[in-house]
DNA sequence: AATCTTTCTGCAAATCTTCGCAAGAGCGAT
DNA sequence: ATCGCTCTTGCGAAGATTTGCAGAAAGATT
C-alpha cells in the first residue's frame, strides 16, 4: 500500500503541489466503498482535519478526477466520485427510474473508442463515462404498468436508490 | 409543419397535460441550433411568454426529455436540451479541454447498446449519451506541450467554447 | 533555515437547479 | 358553459456547486 506516493508523484509530474487537503481527500474516497457524494467525502474527511471547507473538497475532487486519480459519476445530476482503482477500469451504467448504478466492463467499450478514435480523431474517456437507461427490474415494472396514466413529473424511486455494485456488467455473468 | 400536434399526442399519450409552457419551450428549442442551456430557452421562450419561470422551464425540459421529445446533453456538468428530430438520433462527444460538442452516429452505439441489453438487461438511452475525452485538436495540442507544468485547476477554454456542430462523426455517415 | 513566488485553501457571496406549496389551468363529465 | 378532480405553474426557499479574494502553505532558491 503505497497509494500516498502514487499520489504525490502524479500531482507533482503535472505541476501540481501536494498538500494535506488532496491527500486526505484521495484517501477518504478509497476508504469508502463505491462511488460516494461529496458532503460524504467531506465528512469523511472531516473526522481527521475538521477545518476541511467543501469549496475545497469540490475543487480537490475535481482536480483528481481530471488527474484520473479518480472517476466522477453524475447521479441524477448529483456528483459522485470513487477511486480509481488501476487495472480496473469501467463504464457506468444509471437507471433513470430508480437511480441504481452497475459497472460496466470495458469490453465493448474499447472497441468504441478505437472505433471513435479511428473515426473522428476523438478520445473516449471510458472512465468518465456515465450511461442512462432502465436497469432490467424497472424495464419490467414499466412493461407491466403500461396503462398509460399513473404518471407523476417527479423522479421515481421505488428502489431503495442507493448504488449497487452489481460491478462487471458487460459481457460475463452478473447480477 | 405539425409539430404541434405530434407533441400534444405525446403529451396526451404518456398521460400528461397540453400547456402552452410545454408548447413554448419545445417549440423554443426546435427554432433554436443545436443544443441550448436552459437559460437560453428561457429567454427564447419569455418573448412570447414573459413571465414563464426558469423554474418552469427546467421541469418542463426534463419532462420532455424524459419523452424522448428533447435530447439532454450535459456540457462541463451544465444541462443543454435539443430538439429530439426523430430519425436523427446521435450521441454526444464532449471535449473536456475545449468544451466543443462533436455528434456521434449511432452506429457504433446501436451495437453497444444491444449487448448491453443482452448481457446485463440494462436498457441504453442513447439519446442521453453524453461521453467525455479529448477533440483531435486538443489532442494535438496536448502531445505538444508535453512538458507538464503550465497548468491551471480552473478549465481550459482555449477554444470558442460553443457547442459546433462538426456532426456526422461516427462511422456510418447520418446526421 | 529564511526568503520569495505562485498555488491553494477557507470563507462568504454568487449561481445554478430543485423543491414545497398554494393558486391557476387542463380535461372529462354534467 | 360549468363543475370538479388533478396536474401544473409561479414563487419563494432550500440545496448543490462554483467563484472571488485575501491569507496560508508549498516548493524553488539562496
Amino acid at each position: 500500500m503505497q497509494h500516498q506516493s502514487d499520489t504525490t508523484e502524479a500531482l507533482r509530474a503535472t505541476g501540481h503541489r501536494v498538500t494535506i487537503q488532496r491527500i486526505a481527500v484521495l484517501d477518504a474516497i478509497r476508504e469508502m466503498e463505491g462511488h460516494v457524494a461529496v458532503d460524504q467525502v467531506a465528512a469523511k474527511v472531516r473526522e481527521k482535519h475538521p477545518q476541511m471547507d467543501l469549496a475545497t473538497v469540490y475543487r480537490t475532487a475535481g482536480l483528481l478526477s481530471r488527474l484520473h486519480l479518480l472517476n466522477e459519476v453524475s447521479i441524477g445530476g448529483v456528483s459522485h466520485y470513487e477511486y480509481a482503482a488501476p487495472g480496473k477500469r469501467h463504464g457506468h451504467l444509471v437507471c433513470e427510474h430508480c437511480g441504481r448504478t452497475i459497472h460496466a466492463s470495458t469490453t465493448h467499450l474499447d472497441e468504441l473508442r478505437e472505433e471513435l478514435l479511428r473515426d473522428t480523431g476523438f478520445e473516449l474517456h471510458l472512465e468518465h463515462l456515465t450511461m442512462s437507461g432502465l436497469c432490467r427490474d424497472c424495464r419490467r415494472d414499466e412493461e407491466h404498468s403500461h396503462s398509460g396514466h399513473t404518471h407523476s413529473q417527479a423522479q421515481h424511486h421505488e428502489h431503495p436508490m442507493a448504488s449497487e455494485h452489481s460491478s462487471n456488467a458487460g459481457t460475463g455473468g452478473q447480477q
